[in-house]
DNA sequence: CTCATGACCTGTGCGC
DNA sequence: TGCGCACAGGTCATGA
């Protein structure tokens, strides 16, 4: 499940179970899971088990659970995720059969709640799971959603903060557009310009903001700008509130619900369809190697 | 430094 | 029924 509002759903969804629990046992079935990890799948279980999972944070579509000391750790590490395109985290009894995509998983046991399985299982195997060490964020607020020190991991270091985070630097993101010649949703979706939005939300924030996709990002004028920035966090908050966006079963909370933003939707996923402002329809195209769904009434390429 | 493209995977649905 | 193709929520490396 893999823009903002999803992941946090699973952050949100963690933070209860996995705060204070001990990591008993890690099973490795498929070390592509791992992709992101400097070390070999018996190295991960090994590094892992034993430690204490102190939170569930999260910046952009990144996922870390901060970790107690370990034996032979130097500094701080966390436990660090990213669902890529098809991955889920799921919550499940001990000893529950594997699910189908199956890749990872963590046996922990919770002071009050008990034993858990943590099971991360992912599709096309995008998604990954790694141990990394924590560095001082460059603005000394908390890394994220979540956290409450001011480190990330070293692998996200490089991703920008997401708009729901307080410490968004709003100027920046403004001055960093004023500079990018290039098309204002490629901008959306770098991740270390703003991080968090993916094709669904960049999408629906463009139509909310009625800004053409292809619209240079350097020639939008700052009412354009501030329109998007605010469209932006209002389409993530909504999708939040309700769950974030499933087509299917593969976009599901830790228990494996699917949530209800794709009724929201109003652009992504619409074409043909009447655009919900202007009545005409919704068209799509090829962009980046995927799709843009826009109104090519309401978003006209010069932006007002 | 910025910008654009393709690689990495598995699965589903469509037209022929 | 089967086959090939297009497409799917992301990130990263590698060129120009």
């Amino acid at each position: 499940m893999p823009e903002l509002p999803e992941v946090e759903v699973v952050r949100a969804g963690l933070e209860p179970a996995v705060t204070g629990a001990v990591v008993r046992a890690v099973t490795v079935l498929d070390e592509r899971a791992l992709t992101r990890h400097p070390g070999s799948g018996p190295h991960f279980e090994a590094v892992l088990t034993g430690r204490t999972l102190r939170a569930a944070a999260r910046r952009g579509k990144f996922l870390w659970l901060p970790l107690s000391p370990g034996e032979h750790s130097l500094g701080d590490e966390a436990l660090v995720a990213h669902l890529g395109m098809s991955g889920q985290i799921l919550l499940r009894s001990p000893g529950a059969p594997a699910e189908r995509h199956e890749r990872v998983r963590l046996d922990i046991e919770h002071p009050d709640h008990g034993e858990l399985a943590v099971v991360f299982a992912d599709q096309r195997t995008f998604g990954s799971l790694a141990i990394a060490a924590m560095v001082a964020t460059a603005d000394a607020a908390p890394g994220g959603r979540g956290a409450f020190e001011p480190s990330i991991p070293s692998q996200v270091a490089h991703i920008a903060r997401d708009p729901l985070d307080p410490a968004f630097d709003d100027r920046r993101f403004r001055e960093t557009l004023a500079t990018r010649r290039s098309a204002i949703k490629r901008v959306l979706l770098d991740q270390s310009v703003i991080s968090g939005v993916g094709n669904i939300y960049a999408d629906e924030s463009l139509w909310a903001a009625r800004i053409h996709p292809e619209a240079l990002a350097s020639d939008l004028p700052t009412r354009a700008v501030t329109r998007l920035l605010n469209e932006v966090g209002v389409v993530l908050e909504k999708a939040l509130a309700e769950g974030g966006t499933s087509f299917d079963a593969q976009y599901v909370n830790v228990n494996g619900q699917a949530g209800y933003f794709a009724h929201s939707l109003n652009a992504y996923g619409r074409t043909g369809q009447p655009c919900p402002r202007c009545g005409r329809p919704i068209v799509r195209v090829s962009f980046m190697n995927r799709s843009s769904h826009y109104c090519p009434h309401c978003q006209r390429p010069r932006a007002r």
